[in-house]
DNA sequence: AAGACGTCTGAAACCGGTTTCAATACTTTG
DNA sequence: CAAAGTATTGAAACCGGTTTCAGACGTCTT
């Protein structure tokens, strides 16, 4: 009888679950030869078979599974990031930036956020190495232990940069940056300066900022300076720390708080206690934040690029990841002093408001 | 001779690298002993073999690939978010209680941006498929075409439901939450209203809300309501747009901002045509925002869970991937209305303000 | 016409795991 | 003591791809 034999197999298949040996079947060719075709090394086929292949590849919506691929291969397009704070506004910016390089460049973006947890941290990275990511963008929450033992594929070291590690680090010149932000408050006239800073001294970014704080007050004569150790989390605490720094005897008095979240806290704080920026105090921010032209009265802050400093990131780590062997380096970006009224010293100078 | 041979292979491996087969040869075992042993069928072994097994792991610093694992078993750990829009606070919120009750569970977190596009949506999806995520959380871009396509995951929709999606779905009750603000706002006395939002009209939130205006102004003789649809990034078009609004006779004017992003801008534009809320108009935001209580003089917000919003699509997502056959349904939540100084109507009620 | 070469193709091994199945050794039972 | 279980264990197949290797076929030398 010369009658079809009942169709072996439903036409279609869902979204993206067909397999290789399934296209190879329905276009009468070899899983080897449908491999070929997906890798681009067309050359190899003859016309009649690429035509099978890309037919049935098209009928049965095949996409290759990038995880069975990189098995034999390695290449599994995963980079993974490590937040060490994803409630602060720094790691979100900076996460678009990367986001944002990644889909460009084709790969996928595994995130974790350690909370600033070392434990956790470490887990996470053994979990994004056994997904066998790339590399690793990490904004890292303690000392270098966990990443030392990471020899096998690139990392970038973003904000923080724990001693003793020789790996890519993309971030801020804290030293220039604190240089900026004390002259400028200095220029006001303000004289009394304190530094609000969460309490953890291991890191890099804050040593650095402590460090270029001390440094540009050593060249101001009449000036003085506090650092303020606040756990930003608790607001009677944040209370408690300013007022005691504000009933300090001296001259005209300033902020500088350590980040946007801190920036947050501060102003919380003033409010809470009344205070009316820039007259009973000034302030300065780190990071530039959309509120803080809006809060009263306009918030001067000193701004990172944090989108170049994600994108950046990820154009160094695919760099390496492709092979080019650039050495270990860092790259630093300035920023910029955004200046508005809580650090104005017009009041100090006689002038009006 | 009974020298021993030179070691086959140093005993020092780089974290994570070791496969099951070098574990096996160190343990003297066979792969599929090792196997039971990790998979914590450890019942099966004997406390010798067992013993054996447990210190080349340790030795070995071994881990096993979830990918390897995934091509026989299936199961990646991997749980995909597309986010419509990374810049808007309220994704981060989402995305923030989505880690952690991914990372709770000891599921890993892929994420991706569409920025509203729906062809980098369809793109990010069919990524996300072929790395065989369990499951997938959508703020969808656009309407259902992307998603129809999913047949063989589960999926939780926020924020956005597409007409014609029997998924899950996670997020506000809209009508109501608009009800309660336009309440709020002509009880305080404003009565010519103007709901701001972005033109994107098939997304079922803004549908939801705009019904939700006119139906809660349907019920206030005396009051009227505008739909000012305002593309955000365009400074310039906002001032128009508003300029418009406020220019119309009219009784005591307040705009409602449809999220977070809008607020923002709706602020900075009463800022440069200085305007003072309430007197010249009020303001009420949807998405409470840290800055809120801070922008002069303190913003109303309709403040959503977004956490819990987060949080809870993981759990259903994964209550499902893990075969409870619960039936697609809708969580809905309700979110509170934070009254500050924008949305108050003293001056309109003779009081000092 | 035989041999050399090039082109196209598929069988089979491999990547790092899991799982089935059979084999071994040791008890227990009749 | 033989038969039958039972507890351990390993060999091999499998997941969905890539890659090596060799075979089949056609063309070009001499």
């Amino acid at each position: 009888m010369n009658r079809p034999p009942s169709p072996p197999e439903p036409e279609i298949v869902a979204f993206g679950r067909a397999t290789i040996a399934d296209v190879a079947r329905a276009a009468k060719a070899s899983k080897a030869s449908v491999s070929r075709f997906l890798s681009g090394n067309v050359g190899a086929l003859s016309n009649e078979l690429r035509g099978r292949i890309e037919a049935a590849v098209a009928a049965l919506a095949y996409h290759p599974s990038p995880i069975a691929r990189s098995l034999k291969g390695g290449h599994t397009g995963l980079i993974g990031m490590i937040a060490a704070d994803i409630d602060n506004p720094w790691s979100v910016a900076v996460l678009h930036g990367a986001e944002g390089a990644c889909q460009q460049r084709g790969f996928s973006l595994m995130l974790s956020n350690s909370g600033g947890d070392t434990a956790r941290e470490h887990k996470m990275i053994a979990a994004l190495l056994s997904y066998r990511v790339e590399g690793l963008i990490v904004n890292a929450a303690g000392p270098a232990q966990n990443l030392a033992a990471i020899t096998d594929i690139p990392v970038v070291l973003i904000d923080r940069k724990p001693p003793g590690c020789s790996f890519d680090f993309v971030g801020l010149d804290n030293v220039a940056a604190m240089d900026t932000v004390v002259r400028h408050l200095t220029a006001e006239g303000f004289c009394d300066l304190a530094l609000v800073i969460q309490p953890v001294r291991h890191v890099s970014t804050r040593q650095e900022r402590v460090a270029g704080f001390r440094a540009a007050l050593k060249g101001m004569p009449g000036c003085r300076g506090d650092i303020v150790e606040i756990e930003q989390a608790d607001p009677a605490a944040v209370d408690r720390a300013l007022t005691a720094f504000l009933s300090n005897p001296g001259g005209p008095k300033a902020v500088i708080a350590a980040n946007g979240l801190m920036t947050l806290r501060v102003v919380q704080c003033f409010d809470r206690l009344g205070l009316r920026m820039p007259r009973d105090v000034g302030l300065v921010g780190f990071d530039e934040l959309d509120w803080c032209a809006l809060a009263r009265p306009g918030i001067t802050t000193f701004g990172q690029p944090t989108y170049d400093i994600g994108a950046t990131a990820v154009r160094r780590l695919l760099a390496r990841v492709s092979g080019e062997h650039t050495e270990a380096g860092d790259t630093i970006f300035t920023g910029t002093l955004i200046a508005r009224a809580s650090s104005s010293g017009r009041h100090l100078r006689g002038e009006a408001a």
